[in-house]
DNA sequence: GGTGTGACAATGG
DNA sequence: GCCATTGCCACAC
C-alpha cells in the first residue's frame, strides 16, 4: 500500500459509482483506470479493498459472463446475492438475469 | 529482482 | 458449444 494505491483506489472509485440496480464486469472497471488488460488485478484490488476495513459493493461486479464468481470473498457467500435482489437484480445460479441489460459501462457512464 | 498468485478475458481445439 | 491453455497487470513473498 502507499506506494501506488492509485490503481486500487480506481478501482474503489469505479466500483463504488457504479448506480444502484446496475452491475459492472472486471474487464470494464480495469479499463476504465487505464488498463483493460488487468481485469485479474481488479478482482485482487476488491479482495484487499476488506483487508483495508472499507467496504466496496463487490456484489456490483462479476465477471463478462455475468457470474459472481466472487460471491465466496465476502463475508457471507450468500450476502452478495441477497444484496444483488435487494437492488431489483434477479440472480439465478450464481448469474446475473439480463446482465446485458443491467450491465453498467464505467468508462461511458463516468462523470 | 525473480517467482507465484489472484474474485478474469480471450483464443484455440 | 464446451473444455483447456495462454496472456494481462499488479501485488506479496
Amino acid at each position: 500500500m502507499r506506494s501506488d494505491d492509485s490503481f486500487f483506489n480506481a478501482v474503489y472509485e469505479v466500483t463504488l459509482q457504479v448506480p444502484f440496480g446496475r452491475v459492472t464486469t472486471y474487464g470494464a472497471i480495469a479499463k476504465a483506470i487505464g488498463s483493460p488488460g488487468a481485469s485479474r488485478t481488479v478482482g485482487w484490488a476488491l479482495n484487499n479493498c476488506h483487508t483495508m476495513g472499507i467496504f466496496i459493493p463487490a456484489h456490483r461486479v462479476v465477471n463478462r459472463n455475468g457470474i459472481l464468481t466472487g460471491k465466496h470473498h465476502f463475508r457471507h457467500p450468500d450476502l452478495m446475492q441477497e444484496l444483488l435482489e435487494s437492488e431489483g437484480i434477479k440472480v439465478e445460479d450464481d448469474r446475473i438475469v439480463n446482465f446485458e441489460k443491467l450491465f453498467w459501462d464505467p468508462c461511458s457512464n463516468l462523470i
